[in-house]
DNA sequence: TAGATTGTTAATCGATTAACAATC
DNA sequence: TAGATTGTTAATCGATTAACAATC
């Protein structure tokens, strides 16, 4: 299929594509064209069919895209709803937010535990899930193949918990710590930083501002 | 200072930057070049000096940049530590998480108030904030200023929210429900997608697995 | 067949990097 | 002064956009 290493650009346009098409599918709309695409989510048409087709020719001359079969397509490609194992440590805010989140497990990415240092969150049940302490980490990675580690725990504790998930064995690891945490080749990360997306919306503010 | 328009490449690193030159102050460092920035962030030394020279000359030859200096600068170019009023709309998991958190509040994001549709969640205190109920929102603005509305409401409600906003008179909004939200022209934007992040997460995921 | 729209090559644009003169 | 490092111009690289032949 593809091959020749695919730009980041591309590849955090496909969520973008995805949701369109969920919308267009909820919407019961059945074929789309790039260039109506390319007007309702403000992209230009040619950068929706090469972006496309880095990944292999799944439009129709004269016709466009059915929405269904291109939304599956990019399913397989982002692996939406292949069922991974994800684990959260830390059971703070962050960590209860993505725990009683909804959406991830209807996408496949299934929360089957959550870990605190915190001696008085120790057994704590949040939204059917029952906090385990830091020191079961090891025991349940030898019974559990996880894919995915969530780290939700405070900046100073945050690369440790990193380095201890890549020695388990995480596949990934999606980080809501403000500092990127660093992982030996092979392993994906995804550094989440709330604080760099409100920085860059009072930038804009101000900025509204000057041009009054 | 500047004025051809500064692309959002450039906005976006600032943030980085700004993590960076926090972490060297705490660590008690004073003076910084642009070649060892360049190292310990992994980016190009031509193109710190780039971004920074785009806002004015921080630095000085020979010598480099002054941590405190170009930390307060930065600070001042992205607005951080200005003081302002935020609402949150949507008491829910991300809601209350938004509450909850210290950060934001330490560098000058002030939560002010939360507003939620559900009966049942109206008076309830989160963190020293009393809930309120949407119906309340005009009042409030009335006799408030408030900088940033926070949308932490259901994909259904998100847009009918964002307009309500922008017409009492928010300035900017930052924005968790899991879609676009369209303002009109002078008002800023921030769209978080947490699940686009995850699903970059789980495409790098696969894609280590087939180069094995 | 005629019309529509893709897939793909070629042109453009902008962002990144290299190089170096200016200067502390 | 000599050394270091910036600010800035010039070169390179990659991403976006335009154009169009292929084809449904």
């Amino acid at each position: 299929m593809q091959d020749n290493k695919i730009s980041d650009a591309v590849i955090r346009r496909l969520p973008k594509y995805y949701r369109y098409l969920s919308e267009l599918e909820a919407a019961g709309v059945e074929r789309i064209s790039s260039s109506r695409m390319s007007k309702e989510m403000n992209l230009n048409a040619s950068q929706i069919r090469r972006d496309l087709n880095c990944f292999g020719g799944f439009g129709q001359q004269g016709y466009g895209y059915q929405v269904l079969r291109l939304k599956q397509e990019i399913m397989k490609i982002l692996g939406i709803g292949n069922a991974y194992k994800v684990i959260v440590v830390g059971a703070g805010n962050i960590g209860q937010a993505l725990l009683k989140y909804k959406n991830f497990t209807n996408e496949g990415y299934n929360i089957v535990a959550v870990f605190d240092a915190d001696e008085k969150m120790i057994g704590k049940n949040i939204n059917g899930i029952t906090v385990r302490p830091m020191s079961a980490l090891p025991e349940f990675f030898a019974v559990n193949m996880i894919d995915i580690g969530i780290i939700a725990v405070p900046k100073p504790y945050a690369q440790k918990t990193a380095d201890e998930l890549v020695v388990l064995g995480v596949r990934a690891i999606w980080n809501f710590a403000p500092l990127d945490v660093e992982v030996r080749r092979g392993i994906s990360v995804e550094n989440v930083h709330l604080s760099d997306s409100l920085y860059v919306l009072s930038y804009h503010m101000r900025e509204n501002d000057e041009n009054h």
